[in-house]
DNA sequence: ATGCCTAATGCAATTAGA
């Protein structure tokens, strides 16, 4: 089974990239994160003509977030991140699908920093540790999959001393990937590539993509297990030289059957 | 330090991204 994540950076203006990647890839499970409309405004149809059943949690204009399951039903188990019912921006959605439960999330950037929308990002990922806790503790075999924002390590920065003060970098924001991790997560990307130099975003500045000036932000998180079931994960670099991208490339994990 | 590029809104220029 192979499940993906991608920043697809607006739904509408990228459906043709998202309708060529799937019907190249069929993947069986995909996060999308930034679909950057209302559900209404989703467009369903054309997907579902590739087999895919579809949950939304849309935004006017900015965020959003959708689980796309092919030939199987994603049961919904969360819309929003648990925590904080004032929080409007939608960046959380969970589904149950054929036994693995998937959080699929776009954690905030979180610049300037500092600044407010710094600490809105680190409240968020306080309430993403606590949630987290809670799916671990059930023992079922989940996956937190999405743009975490979050460069874990110097590794996944092209230039990390010009990061440092960043709200990508910041001590503060990789000590909680950090403390994210320990409760026992199992980094996917990072485990079928331990030590190597792999993207998943290229700015739209600068030709960041022909020089491979990337970032590591989107992550594949298994609990254990999962993680026992981690075949192979990769991200689809290619996708990213295609015409009218998404500035992130597609990022998956194959696990074999549970 | 800032712009470089791109999307959404809405039709110009701003907000936001990372």
């Amino acid at each position: 089974m192979r499940i993906a994540t991608w920043n697809i950076n607006g739904i509408k203006a990228r459906l043709e990239i998202l309708v060529t990647w799937l019907a190249q890839e069929k993947p069986d499970i995909v996060c999308l994160q930034e679909i950057k409309t209302v559900d209404e405004g989703f467009p369903r149809a054309e997907i579902e003509a590739l087999g895919y059943n579809i949950e939304t949690h849309g935004q006017k204009s900015w965020n959003g977030v959708a689980i796309l399951a092919k030939g199987r039903d994603p049961v919904e188990t969360h819309r929003g991140l648990p925590g904080d019912p004032d929080d409007v921006q939608s960046r959380y959605i969970e589904a149950a699908i054929d036994g693995v439960l998937i959080g699929g999330l776009y954690l905030p950037n979180g610049n300037p920093r500092p600044g407010p929308k710094f600490d809105y990002k680190l409240r968020w990922f306080d309430r993403l540790i606590d949630h987290a806790a809670g799916l671990l503790a059930s023992g079922l075999p989940v996956m937190l999959a999405g743009d975490f924002n979050v460069m874990p390590t110097a590794l996944d920065v092209y230039k990390p001393e010009r990061w440092t003060e960043d709200a990508l970098f910041a001590p503060e924001v990789r000590a909680a990937f950090a403390r994210l991790l320990a409760q026992g997560w199992t980094d996917a990307l990072r485990t079928i590539h331990p030590g190597e130099t792999i993207y998943t975003f290229f700015d739209y500045f600068r030709n960041a993509y022909a020089r491979n000036a990337g970032l590591r932000i989107d992550h594949l998180l298994l609990s254990a297990p999962l993680a026992a079931r981690l075949v192979d994960a990769q991200v689809d670099a290619h996708v990213r030289g295609w015409e009218k991208t998404s500035d992130h490339a597609p990022t998956w994990v194959e696990l074999r059957d549970g």
